[in-house]
DNA sequence: ACAATAAATCCATATTTCTGCAAACATAGA
DNA sequence: TCTATGTTTGCAGAAATATGGATTTATTGT
């Protein structure tokens, strides 16, 4: 428990909000299936780069964004910078979706989520 | 099968990215929390205006926004319109969320996300 | 037909976001 | 230290988004 949960309801929702604009767009959506197809190993920005076919100076960008929401996490591995998903804040974000949809509400049914329960 | 999943992967990104966006500001994913909080009755402009306590024409937009991402449905009822989540399209998006994260890759544990799978 | 209420549209403005070129910065190797 | 490569930063223009006051449209009751 360190810098999880420990806000207010009402700026939860505003940070939740920026994580779904942050994921808002195909370039960055893209990324983020990418990393996490990667997972855990991440990729290197030349990898992403080759993967979507974006100039440089975009993608450094839309990473940029993605970091600043706390959605990817960067490591430096000499001459490259690694990214990857960072999963923690996806299961939150997970979480808070489906707690909105399923749990707090019957809105949506579990099992129409998750196809394998066992 | 009316419209759903008939389309390429390439647009289908796109289109969970468009529906992120939409969900990617606090008083658009609080409407949306609103609407589910009153499922499946939904709410009336004016009671989402009080819960929120916006502007109409504001207001207005961002429902239109959730409209044209189909996040919503309108129905007229006399004088008011009655605005409900669409838990279709909610569901196809949490869906490509929990396979992105977790079915397709191990990045994220399913039972971090439903603690009452039974 | 008229008044009253609900909600959308029109319009204008301020702000943010997206994109990419050119330049800077970082690291490693010769 | 010079060079090469990987990546970010600075900048700048275009486009999209957010906001809200004023007006219009829609519906109902009288």
């Amino acid at each position: 428990m360190l810098g999880t949960q420990n806000k207010k309801p009402a700026e939860q929702v505003a940070r939740y909000a920026d994580m779904f604009s942050a994921m808002g767009t195909e370039p960055r959506l893209r990324i983020m299936q990418a990393l996490l197809s990667a997972h855990p190993d991440g990729l290197v920005v030349g990898e992403i780069q080759e993967a979507l076919d974006i100039p440089n100076s975009t993608l450094s960008h839309h990473l940029e964004k993605l970091k600043n929401e706390d959605l990817v996490r960067v490591r430096r591995e000499s001459t490259f910078l690694r990214y990857t998903a960072n999963t923690e804040v996806l299961q939150e974000l997970l979480r808070f979706l489906y707690a909105e949809c399923c749990s707090r509400n019957k809105a949506v049914e579990p099992k129409a989520i998750i196809q394998v329960c066992r």
